[in-house]
DNA sequence: CGGTGGGACGATAGCGTCCCACCGGTGCTCTATT
Protein backbone atom coordinates (compact mmCIF):
# COMPACT_ATOMS: atom_id res chain seq x y z
CA UNK A 1 0.00 0.00 0.00
CA UNK A 2 3.00 2.34 0.84
CA UNK A 3 4.05 2.60 -2.58
CA UNK A 4 0.62 3.68 -3.79
CA UNK A 5 0.91 6.70 -1.79
CA UNK A 6 3.05 8.68 -3.59
CA UNK A 7 1.51 7.31 -6.81
CA UNK A 8 -2.25 8.13 -5.92
CA UNK A 9 -1.35 12.07 -5.68
CA UNK A 10 0.99 12.23 -8.07
CA UNK A 11 -1.67 10.42 -10.82
CA UNK A 12 -4.32 12.90 -9.17
CA UNK A 13 -2.38 15.88 -10.04
CA UNK A 14 -0.52 14.78 -13.05
CA UNK A 15 -3.12 12.77 -15.02
CA UNK A 16 -5.87 14.26 -13.90
CA UNK A 17 -4.92 17.89 -12.68
CA UNK A 18 -6.53 17.88 -9.40
CA UNK A 19 -5.03 19.67 -6.24
CA UNK A 20 -7.10 17.70 -3.98
CA UNK A 21 -10.03 14.91 -3.57
CA UNK A 22 -12.97 16.20 -3.35
CA UNK A 23 -15.27 14.43 -0.74
CA UNK A 24 -15.79 10.57 -0.66
CA UNK A 25 -13.56 10.41 -3.33
CA UNK A 26 -10.57 9.52 -1.30
CA UNK A 27 -12.61 7.38 0.69
CA UNK A 28 -13.48 5.27 -1.68
CA UNK A 29 -10.40 5.13 -4.04
CA UNK A 30 -8.59 3.50 -0.82
CA UNK A 31 -11.41 1.13 -0.23
CA UNK A 32 -11.45 -0.06 -3.85
CA UNK A 33 -7.07 0.09 -3.70
CA UNK A 34 -7.71 -1.96 -0.58
CA UNK A 35 -9.22 -4.96 -2.41
CA UNK A 36 -12.88 -4.21 -1.29
CA UNK A 37 -15.97 -4.32 -3.01
CA UNK A 38 -17.29 -1.19 -2.37
CA UNK A 39 -20.52 0.66 -2.71
CA UNK A 40 -20.08 4.79 -3.25
CA UNK A 41 -23.36 6.94 -2.85
CA UNK A 42 -21.86 10.40 -3.95
CA UNK A 43 -23.74 13.20 -5.31
CA UNK A 44 -23.67 14.36 -9.05
CA UNK A 45 -21.07 16.30 -9.58
CA UNK A 46 -18.82 14.59 -7.36
CA UNK A 47 -16.32 13.22 -9.65
CA UNK A 48 -17.91 10.10 -9.61
CA UNK A 49 -15.41 9.08 -13.23
CA UNK A 50 -12.20 9.40 -11.05
CA UNK A 51 -13.18 6.52 -8.67
CA UNK A 52 -12.62 3.90 -11.38
CA UNK A 53 -10.07 6.06 -13.66
CA UNK A 54 -7.37 6.06 -10.93
CA UNK A 55 -7.17 2.76 -10.02
CA UNK A 56 -7.46 1.70 -13.27
CA UNK A 57 -3.97 3.32 -13.48
CA UNK A 58 -2.59 1.50 -10.60
CA UNK A 59 -3.95 -1.89 -11.09
CA UNK A 60 -2.63 -4.51 -14.00
CA UNK A 61 -5.77 -5.72 -16.23
CA UNK A 62 -8.76 -4.20 -17.75
CA UNK A 63 -11.52 -2.25 -16.06
CA UNK A 64 -15.16 -3.32 -17.27
CA UNK A 65 -17.46 -0.08 -16.85
CA UNK A 66 -21.04 -1.26 -16.81
CA UNK A 67 -23.35 1.73 -17.88
CA UNK A 68 -27.15 2.14 -18.44
CA UNK A 69 -27.02 4.25 -21.49
CA UNK A 70 -25.20 4.21 -24.73
CA UNK A 71 -24.71 8.74 -24.50
CA UNK A 72 -23.28 8.20 -21.01
CA UNK A 73 -20.62 5.53 -22.70
CA UNK A 74 -20.03 8.02 -25.44
CA UNK A 75 -19.65 10.56 -22.96
CA UNK A 76 -17.44 8.95 -21.04
CA UNK A 77 -15.39 7.33 -24.33
CA UNK A 78 -14.86 10.96 -25.24
CA UNK A 79 -13.54 12.74 -21.92
CA UNK A 80 -11.13 9.52 -21.44
CA UNK A 81 -9.67 10.53 -25.09
CA UNK A 82 -9.64 13.88 -24.23
CA UNK A 83 -7.60 12.96 -21.23
CA UNK A 84 -5.07 11.47 -23.69
CA UNK A 85 -6.04 7.52 -23.10
CA UNK A 86 -6.55 5.58 -25.92
CA UNK A 87 -7.07 2.21 -24.70
CA UNK A 88 -10.36 2.61 -24.28
CA UNK A 89 -13.51 0.97 -25.85
CA UNK A 90 -17.15 1.49 -25.44
CA UNK A 91 -18.80 -2.51 -26.40
CA UNK A 92 -22.25 -1.80 -27.41
CA UNK A 93 -24.62 -2.58 -30.45
CA UNK A 94 -23.28 0.07 -32.61
CA UNK A 95 -20.52 -2.12 -32.91
CA UNK A 96 -20.41 -4.72 -35.19
CA UNK A 97 -19.07 -6.96 -37.95
CA UNK A 98 -14.98 -7.23 -38.37
CA UNK A 99 -14.75 -4.10 -35.86
CA UNK A 100 -16.35 -6.25 -33.22
CA UNK A 101 -14.67 -9.32 -33.75
CA UNK A 102 -11.19 -7.28 -33.97
CA UNK A 103 -12.48 -5.84 -30.30
CA UNK A 104 -13.34 -9.07 -28.41
CA UNK A 105 -10.41 -10.52 -29.75
CA UNK A 106 -7.99 -7.92 -27.74
CA UNK A 107 -10.35 -7.11 -25.10
CA UNK A 108 -6.92 -7.48 -22.84
CA UNK A 109 -5.17 -4.34 -24.58
CA UNK A 110 -8.18 -1.83 -23.28
CA UNK A 111 -7.57 -0.64 -19.68
CA UNK A 112 -11.30 1.12 -19.94
CA UNK A 113 -14.02 -1.06 -21.38
CA UNK A 114 -17.79 0.56 -21.53
CA UNK A 115 -20.73 -1.99 -21.96
CA UNK A 116 -23.70 -2.60 -21.33
CA UNK A 117 -25.79 -5.22 -19.20
CA UNK A 118 -27.62 -6.60 -22.26
CA UNK A 119 -23.51 -6.84 -24.21
CA UNK A 120 -22.50 -8.47 -21.11
CA UNK A 121 -24.77 -11.27 -20.87
CA UNK A 122 -24.10 -11.99 -24.75
CA UNK A 123 -22.36 -15.52 -23.97
CA UNK A 124 -19.54 -14.51 -26.62
CA UNK A 125 -19.05 -11.35 -25.21
CA UNK A 126 -18.78 -13.19 -21.66
CA UNK A 127 -16.41 -15.97 -23.37
CA UNK A 128 -14.14 -13.34 -24.52
CA UNK A 129 -13.88 -11.58 -21.16
CA UNK A 130 -12.89 -15.20 -19.88
CA UNK A 131 -9.04 -14.24 -21.51
CA UNK A 132 -9.00 -10.98 -20.06
CA UNK A 133 -7.41 -10.16 -16.03
CA UNK A 134 -10.18 -7.88 -15.06
CA UNK A 135 -8.95 -5.28 -12.40
CA UNK A 136 -12.18 -4.00 -11.21
CA UNK A 137 -15.89 -4.29 -12.37
CA UNK A 138 -17.81 -0.83 -12.09
CA UNK A 139 -21.46 -0.46 -12.18
CA UNK A 140 -22.40 3.09 -12.92
CA UNK A 141 -25.86 4.35 -11.83
CA UNK A 142 -26.15 1.36 -9.52
CA UNK A 143 -29.38 1.96 -8.48
CA UNK A 144 -30.83 0.98 -11.88
CA UNK A 145 -29.89 -2.85 -10.48
CA UNK A 146 -32.71 -1.76 -7.64
CA UNK A 147 -34.94 0.43 -9.70
CA UNK A 148 -34.88 -1.84 -13.08
CA UNK A 149 -35.96 -5.62 -13.34
CA UNK A 150 -38.51 -7.19 -13.13
CA UNK A 151 -40.39 -5.20 -15.32
CA UNK A 152 -37.44 -3.25 -17.34
CA UNK A 153 -34.19 -4.01 -18.94
CA UNK A 154 -33.77 -7.77 -17.10
CA UNK A 155 -30.70 -7.89 -17.78
CA UNK A 156 -30.02 -5.86 -14.59
CA UNK A 157 -31.12 -8.69 -12.59
CA UNK A 158 -28.82 -10.80 -14.33
CA UNK A 159 -25.55 -9.07 -13.31
CA UNK A 160 -25.22 -10.85 -10.14
CA UNK A 161 -24.49 -14.25 -12.43
CA UNK A 162 -22.18 -11.98 -14.76
CA UNK A 163 -20.17 -11.41 -12.30
CA UNK A 164 -19.85 -14.75 -10.89
CA UNK A 165 -18.70 -16.35 -14.47
CA UNK A 166 -16.07 -13.08 -14.65
CA UNK A 167 -14.39 -14.48 -11.62
CA UNK A 168 -16.34 -12.47 -8.93
CA UNK A 169 -13.19 -9.52 -9.65
CA UNK A 170 -13.80 -6.87 -7.43
CA UNK A 171 -16.76 -4.59 -8.11
CA UNK A 172 -17.37 -0.86 -7.54
CA UNK A 173 -20.86 0.73 -7.09
CA UNK A 174 -21.69 3.88 -8.11
CA UNK A 175 -24.71 5.81 -7.76
CA UNK A 176 -25.93 9.36 -6.39
CA UNK A 177 -28.78 8.05 -4.57
CA UNK A 178 -29.96 5.47 -2.91
CA UNK A 179 -31.97 4.96 0.17
CA UNK A 180 -30.73 2.53 3.26
CA UNK A 181 -33.40 -0.16 1.81
CA UNK A 182 -32.17 0.82 -2.33
CA UNK A 183 -28.67 0.22 -1.07
CA UNK A 184 -29.52 -3.34 0.78
CA UNK A 185 -31.40 -4.39 -2.33
CA UNK A 186 -27.85 -3.33 -4.56
CA UNK A 187 -25.89 -5.70 -2.52
CA UNK A 188 -28.34 -8.61 -2.49
CA UNK A 189 -28.62 -8.11 -6.19
CA UNK A 190 -25.34 -8.15 -6.79
CA UNK A 191 -24.95 -10.96 -4.51
CA UNK A 192 -22.88 -9.52 -1.92
CA UNK A 193 -22.86 -9.74 1.28
CA UNK A 194 -23.14 -6.35 3.62
CA UNK A 195 -20.15 -7.42 6.01
CA UNK A 196 -18.20 -7.41 2.97
CA UNK A 197 -18.75 -4.55 1.01
CA UNK A 198 -17.23 -0.66 2.09
CA UNK A 199 -19.83 1.62 2.26
CA UNK A 200 -19.47 5.25 1.61
CA UNK A 201 -22.54 7.65 1.70
CA UNK A 202 -22.47 11.25 1.35
CA UNK A 203 -25.95 13.12 1.84
CA UNK A 204 -28.14 13.64 -0.28
CA UNK A 205 -29.01 17.17 0.65
CA UNK A 206 -28.35 19.97 -1.87
CA UNK A 207 -29.13 22.93 0.20
CA UNK A 208 -29.75 25.66 -2.62
CA UNK A 209 -32.47 23.86 -3.93
CA UNK A 210 -35.80 25.31 -2.55
CA UNK A 211 -38.51 22.72 -1.97
CA UNK A 212 -42.12 23.27 -3.04
CA UNK A 213 -45.64 22.11 -4.08
CA UNK A 214 -47.99 23.82 -5.56
CA UNK A 215 -51.72 22.24 -4.93
CA UNK A 216 -54.00 22.94 -7.78
CA UNK A 217 -57.68 22.27 -8.81
CA UNK A 218 -57.05 20.27 -12.11
CA UNK A 219 -55.38 20.88 -15.75
CA UNK A 220 -56.44 24.23 -16.52
CA UNK A 221 -55.28 25.72 -13.35
CA UNK A 222 -52.07 23.45 -13.34
CA UNK A 223 -51.03 25.41 -16.86
CA UNK A 224 -51.88 28.56 -15.12
CA UNK A 225 -49.57 28.33 -12.75
CA UNK A 226 -47.00 26.82 -14.92
CA UNK A 227 -47.04 29.61 -17.31
CA UNK A 228 -46.98 32.16 -14.55
CA UNK A 229 -43.62 30.35 -13.05
CA UNK A 230 -41.83 29.93 -16.55
CA UNK A 231 -42.77 33.56 -17.19
CA UNK A 232 -41.29 34.77 -13.46
CA UNK A 233 -38.01 32.14 -13.76
CA UNK A 234 -37.83 32.15 -17.70
CA UNK A 235 -34.67 29.76 -17.96
CA UNK A 236 -32.75 27.35 -17.88
CA UNK A 237 -35.66 25.46 -16.72
CA UNK A 238 -36.89 21.50 -17.07
CA UNK A 239 -40.84 20.44 -16.58
CA UNK A 240 -41.45 16.94 -16.03
CA UNK A 241 -44.00 15.21 -17.39
CA UNK A 242 -45.75 11.55 -16.89
CA UNK A 243 -46.32 11.90 -20.68
CA UNK A 244 -45.01 12.16 -23.85
CA UNK A 245 -47.93 13.31 -25.36
CA UNK A 246 -48.71 16.33 -22.60
CA UNK A 247 -45.02 17.22 -22.50
CA UNK A 248 -45.11 17.54 -26.27
CA UNK A 249 -48.54 19.63 -26.23
CA UNK A 250 -47.13 21.61 -23.20
CA UNK A 251 -43.46 22.69 -25.21
CA UNK A 252 -45.54 23.81 -28.14
CA UNK A 253 -48.10 25.95 -25.92
CA UNK A 254 -45.59 27.66 -23.51
CA UNK A 255 -43.54 28.48 -26.85
CA UNK A 256 -46.66 30.34 -27.90
CA UNK A 257 -47.39 31.88 -24.76
CA UNK A 258 -44.25 33.52 -23.90
CA UNK A 259 -41.28 34.86 -25.87
CA UNK A 260 -38.90 31.49 -24.40
CA UNK A 261 -37.53 28.96 -26.63
CA UNK A 262 -39.36 25.42 -25.37
CA UNK A 263 -38.74 22.05 -27.05
CA UNK A 264 -40.32 18.85 -26.02
CA UNK A 265 -37.94 15.54 -25.17
CA UNK A 266 -38.77 12.60 -24.79
CA UNK A 267 -38.65 8.75 -25.98
CA UNK A 268 -40.46 9.58 -29.38
CA UNK A 269 -38.43 12.35 -30.17
CA UNK A 270 -35.53 10.34 -32.59
CA UNK A 271 -31.64 10.25 -31.32
CA UNK A 272 -30.84 13.10 -33.58
CA UNK A 273 -33.27 15.75 -32.61
CA UNK A 274 -32.60 14.53 -28.68
CA UNK A 275 -28.86 15.65 -29.04
CA UNK A 276 -29.61 18.43 -30.99
CA UNK A 277 -32.31 19.67 -28.21
CA UNK A 278 -29.66 18.55 -25.48
CA UNK A 279 -26.62 20.99 -27.21
CA UNK A 280 -28.86 23.95 -27.89
CA UNK A 281 -30.10 23.34 -23.87
CA UNK A 282 -26.52 23.43 -22.82
CA UNK A 283 -25.48 26.54 -25.09
CA UNK A 284 -28.75 28.57 -24.32
CA UNK A 285 -30.45 28.79 -27.39
CA UNK A 286 -33.00 26.96 -25.45
CA UNK A 287 -34.56 28.10 -21.97
CA UNK A 288 -37.60 25.31 -20.99
CA UNK A 289 -37.46 21.38 -21.67
CA UNK A 290 -40.90 19.68 -21.02
CA UNK A 291 -39.59 16.56 -20.58
CA UNK A 292 -40.51 12.80 -19.78
CA UNK A 293 -38.12 10.84 -17.26
CA UNK A 294 -36.24 9.79 -20.50
CA UNK A 295 -34.08 13.29 -19.87
CA UNK A 296 -31.71 13.30 -17.20
CA UNK A 297 -28.56 11.21 -17.05
CA UNK A 298 -25.61 12.66 -18.62
CA UNK A 299 -27.10 15.92 -18.65
CA UNK A 300 -24.12 18.17 -17.22
CA UNK A 301 -25.40 21.76 -17.38
CA UNK A 302 -24.83 23.67 -13.96
CA UNK A 303 -27.01 26.76 -14.04
CA UNK A 304 -30.66 25.15 -14.02
CA UNK A 305 -32.48 27.66 -11.96
CA UNK A 306 -35.70 25.47 -11.57
CA UNK A 307 -37.33 21.80 -12.21
CA UNK A 308 -40.68 21.81 -12.11
CA UNK A 309 -42.70 18.61 -11.93
CA UNK A 310 -46.01 18.98 -13.68
CA UNK A 311 -46.79 15.21 -12.98
CA UNK A 312 -45.47 12.98 -10.38
CA UNK A 313 -42.44 11.05 -9.96
CA UNK A 314 -42.81 7.28 -9.68
CA UNK A 315 -40.63 7.90 -6.20
CA UNK A 316 -38.56 10.30 -3.57
CA UNK A 317 -35.41 8.54 -5.39
CA UNK A 318 -36.44 9.76 -8.70
CA UNK A 319 -37.37 12.91 -7.59
CA UNK A 320 -34.13 13.89 -5.67
CA UNK A 321 -32.28 12.65 -9.11
CA UNK A 322 -34.61 14.91 -11.37
CA UNK A 323 -34.67 17.85 -9.01
CA UNK A 324 -30.79 17.55 -8.46
CA UNK A 325 -29.96 18.35 -11.62
CA UNK A 326 -30.81 22.16 -10.25
CA UNK A 327 -28.41 24.35 -9.49
CA UNK A 328 -25.28 22.60 -10.19
CA UNK A 329 -23.36 25.73 -10.14
CA UNK A 330 -24.43 26.19 -6.08
CA UNK A 331 -26.60 28.80 -6.69
CA UNK A 332 -29.99 29.14 -5.54
CA UNK A 333 -32.51 27.49 -7.61
CA UNK A 334 -35.68 25.56 -6.94
CA UNK A 335 -38.04 22.28 -7.23
CA UNK A 336 -41.61 22.70 -7.56
CA UNK A 337 -43.86 19.97 -7.73
CA UNK A 338 -47.78 21.26 -8.76
CA UNK A 339 -50.59 18.51 -7.54
CA UNK A 340 -53.87 18.07 -8.42
CA UNK A 341 -55.77 15.19 -6.46
CA UNK A 342 -56.05 12.11 -8.59
CA UNK A 343 -52.43 12.84 -10.04
CA UNK A 344 -51.39 9.38 -8.42
CA UNK A 345 -53.67 7.50 -10.66
CA UNK A 346 -51.42 8.52 -13.54
CA UNK A 347 -48.31 6.92 -11.73
CA UNK A 348 -50.11 3.67 -10.62
CA UNK A 349 -51.48 2.88 -14.13
CA UNK A 350 -47.71 3.35 -15.44
CA UNK A 351 -46.53 0.57 -12.81
CA UNK A 352 -49.42 -1.96 -12.65
CA UNK A 353 -47.66 -4.86 -13.91
CA UNK A 354 -50.20 -7.92 -14.75
CA UNK A 355 -48.60 -11.32 -13.78
CA UNK A 356 -49.65 -14.39 -14.87
CA UNK A 357 -50.61 -17.54 -13.25
CA UNK A 358 -47.46 -19.29 -11.85
CA UNK A 359 -49.40 -22.54 -13.29
CA UNK A 360 -49.10 -20.81 -16.72
CA UNK A 361 -46.03 -19.83 -16.80
CA UNK A 362 -44.91 -23.48 -15.64
CA UNK A 363 -46.99 -24.88 -18.26
CA UNK A 364 -45.03 -22.25 -20.92
CA UNK A 365 -41.67 -23.16 -19.43
CA UNK A 366 -42.87 -27.27 -20.61
CA UNK A 367 -43.62 -25.87 -23.44
CA UNK A 368 -47.13 -27.16 -22.98
CA UNK A 369 -48.49 -23.53 -23.78
CA UNK A 370 -47.26 -20.97 -26.15
CA UNK A 371 -44.97 -17.97 -24.70
CA UNK A 372 -47.86 -16.08 -26.52
CA UNK A 373 -50.71 -16.73 -23.75
CA UNK A 374 -48.79 -15.00 -21.53
CA UNK A 375 -49.73 -11.67 -23.23
CA UNK A 376 -47.93 -8.19 -24.08
CA UNK A 377 -45.71 -9.08 -21.84
CA UNK A 378 -44.73 -12.14 -23.10
CA UNK A 379 -40.80 -11.51 -24.36
CA UNK A 380 -40.00 -10.29 -20.72
CA UNK A 381 -41.60 -13.77 -19.15
CA UNK A 382 -39.87 -15.65 -21.93
CA UNK A 383 -36.71 -14.29 -20.74
CA UNK A 384 -36.83 -15.36 -17.05
CA UNK A 385 -37.80 -18.88 -17.99
CA UNK A 386 -35.24 -19.02 -20.62
CA UNK A 387 -32.71 -17.80 -17.79
CA UNK A 388 -34.13 -20.85 -15.46
CA UNK A 389 -35.72 -18.33 -12.98
CA UNK A 390 -38.30 -21.10 -11.19
CA UNK A 391 -42.06 -19.69 -12.55
CA UNK A 392 -42.74 -18.96 -8.46
CA UNK A 393 -39.83 -16.97 -8.70
CA UNK A 394 -40.59 -15.04 -11.51
CA UNK A 395 -44.30 -14.40 -9.70
CA UNK A 396 -42.94 -13.52 -6.78
CA UNK A 397 -40.08 -10.98 -7.71
CA UNK A 398 -43.55 -9.35 -9.63
CA UNK A 399 -45.86 -9.08 -6.65
CA UNK A 400 -43.25 -7.63 -4.69
CA UNK A 401 -41.87 -5.12 -7.23
CA UNK A 402 -45.41 -4.06 -7.68
CA UNK A 403 -45.67 -3.84 -3.41
CA UNK A 404 -42.56 -1.66 -3.33
CA UNK A 405 -43.67 0.49 -6.35
CA UNK A 406 -46.87 1.15 -4.49
CA UNK A 407 -45.18 1.79 -0.94
CA UNK A 408 -42.74 4.15 -2.69
CA UNK A 409 -45.40 6.35 -4.33
CA UNK A 410 -47.55 6.40 -0.86
CA UNK A 411 -44.23 7.55 0.61
CA UNK A 412 -44.35 10.13 -1.99
CA UNK A 413 -47.78 11.22 -1.61
CA UNK A 414 -47.09 11.73 1.93
CA UNK A 415 -44.50 14.37 1.07
CA UNK A 416 -46.88 15.85 -1.41
CA UNK A 417 -49.13 16.09 1.61
CA UNK A 418 -46.71 16.97 4.36
CA UNK A 419 -46.79 20.14 6.28
CA UNK A 420 -43.93 19.59 8.46
CA UNK A 421 -39.96 20.54 6.69
CA UNK A 422 -40.19 19.23 3.12
CA UNK A 423 -35.99 18.62 3.40
CA UNK A 424 -36.49 17.44 6.98
CA UNK A 425 -38.64 14.25 5.16
CA UNK A 426 -36.49 13.37 2.19
CA UNK A 427 -33.46 13.00 4.28
CA UNK A 428 -35.35 11.21 6.51
CA UNK A 429 -36.38 8.98 3.80
CA UNK A 430 -32.26 8.63 2.84
CA UNK A 431 -31.66 7.58 6.68
CA UNK A 432 -30.15 11.18 7.13
CA UNK A 433 -30.85 14.03 9.64
CA UNK A 434 -30.81 17.74 8.82
CA UNK A 435 -27.90 19.55 9.65
CA UNK A 436 -28.10 22.78 9.36
CA UNK A 437 -31.48 24.66 7.78
CA UNK A 438 -30.72 26.54 4.68
CA UNK A 439 -32.40 30.51 5.12
CA UNK A 440 -34.75 29.15 1.50
CA UNK A 441 -35.51 25.58 2.71
CA UNK A 442 -38.94 24.54 1.74
CA UNK A 443 -42.51 26.53 1.54
CA UNK A 444 -44.31 24.98 4.97
CA UNK A 445 -40.75 26.48 6.81
CA UNK A 446 -42.58 30.40 7.12
CA UNK A 447 -40.19 30.62 3.98
CA UNK A 448 -42.10 32.55 1.04
CA UNK A 449 -42.04 31.01 -2.27
CA UNK A 450 -42.13 34.49 -4.28
CA UNK A 451 -39.11 35.91 -1.99
CA UNK A 452 -36.81 33.21 -3.23
CA UNK A 453 -34.13 35.00 -5.09
CA UNK A 454 -33.41 32.94 -8.53
CA UNK A 455 -31.27 34.62 -10.55
CA UNK A 456 -32.34 34.05 -14.29
CA UNK A 457 -29.90 34.48 -16.62
CA UNK A 458 -32.90 35.49 -19.20
CA UNK A 459 -34.77 38.12 -16.96
CA UNK A 460 -36.57 40.08 -19.32
CA UNK A 461 -40.08 40.98 -19.91
CA UNK A 462 -41.94 38.69 -22.24
CA UNK A 463 -43.35 41.76 -24.11
CA UNK A 464 -40.52 43.96 -24.35
CA UNK A 465 -39.54 43.99 -28.09
CA UNK A 466 -35.42 44.50 -26.91
CA UNK A 467 -35.41 41.04 -25.07
CA UNK A 468 -33.17 39.17 -27.06
CA UNK A 469 -30.34 41.77 -27.25
CA UNK A 470 -30.96 42.81 -23.76
CA UNK A 471 -30.81 39.18 -22.81
CA UNK A 472 -27.58 38.32 -24.32
CA UNK A 473 -26.04 41.17 -22.80
CA UNK A 474 -26.89 40.07 -19.48
CA UNK A 475 -25.76 36.60 -20.32
CA UNK A 476 -21.85 37.72 -21.30
CA UNK A 477 -22.08 40.01 -18.18
CA UNK A 478 -23.05 36.87 -16.33
CA UNK A 479 -20.14 35.27 -18.02
CA UNK A 480 -17.92 37.55 -17.52
CA UNK A 481 -18.41 38.35 -13.73
CA UNK A 482 -17.48 34.56 -12.90
C1' DC B 1 -56.91 12.91 -13.62
C1' DG B 2 -57.67 13.98 -18.68
C1' DG B 3 -57.73 12.49 -23.42
C1' DT B 4 -59.22 9.32 -26.89
C1' DG B 5 -61.36 5.80 -29.59
C1' DG B 6 -65.01 2.51 -30.34
C1' DG B 7 -69.63 0.98 -30.01
C1' DA B 8 -74.45 1.62 -29.06
C1' DC B 9 -78.30 4.25 -29.76
C1' DG B 10 -81.65 7.35 -31.53
C1' DA B 11 -84.48 9.08 -34.93
C1' DT B 12 -85.02 8.41 -39.49
C1' DA B 13 -80.85 7.41 -44.25
C1' DG B 14 -76.23 9.80 -43.09
C1' DC B 15 -74.84 11.39 -38.71
C1' DG B 16 -74.75 13.42 -33.86
C1' DT B 17 -74.34 12.34 -29.13
C1' DC B 18 -73.33 9.91 -25.23
C1' DC B 19 -71.08 6.61 -22.42
C1' DC B 20 -67.62 3.53 -21.18
C1' DA B 21 -63.21 1.36 -21.31
C1' DC B 22 -58.66 2.08 -21.74
C1' DC B 23 -54.19 4.31 -21.49
C1' DG B 24 -50.26 7.17 -19.97
C1' DG B 25 -42.79 6.18 -18.72
C1' DT B 26 -37.68 4.69 -18.89
C1' DG B 27 -33.43 1.41 -23.48
C1' DC B 28 -30.86 -2.15 -24.74
C1' DT B 29 -30.47 -5.71 -28.56
C1' DC B 30 -30.07 -7.32 -33.58
C1' DT B 31 -24.34 -13.10 -34.97
C1' DA B 32 -22.26 -14.15 -40.32
C1' DT B 33 -20.33 -19.91 -42.65
C1' DT B 34 -18.87 -24.82 -43.01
Amino acid sequence: MIDYEKKINQLLHDQFGFARFRPGQEETIRAVLDHRNTLAVLPTGAGKSLLYQLPGYLFAGTVIIISPLISLMQDQVDRLHRQGESAVVMLNGQLVGPERRRVLGQLGRFRFVFISPEMLANETVLAAFARVKISLLVVDEAHCISQWGPDFRPEYLLLKEIRHRLGDPRTLLLTATATPAVRQDILAKMGLAASDVAVIVQSVDRSNIFLAVKNTTGQADKQEELLALVNKYQGPGVIYFASRKLASQMAAWLTSKTTLNVAAYHAGVTAVERFRIQEQFMNNQLQVICATSAFGMGIDKNDIRYVIHFHLPSNLENYLQEIGRAGRDGKQSIAILLYSAGDELIQRQLTTITVPPVEILAQVKQGKLAPAVLGEQADLFSFYLQHNFAPAQIARAFNRRQQQLERELQQLLAYVHSDGCRREYILHYFGENLRARPSYCCDNDEADIDEVPIETSLSTHPTDTTADWASQLRRLLNITER
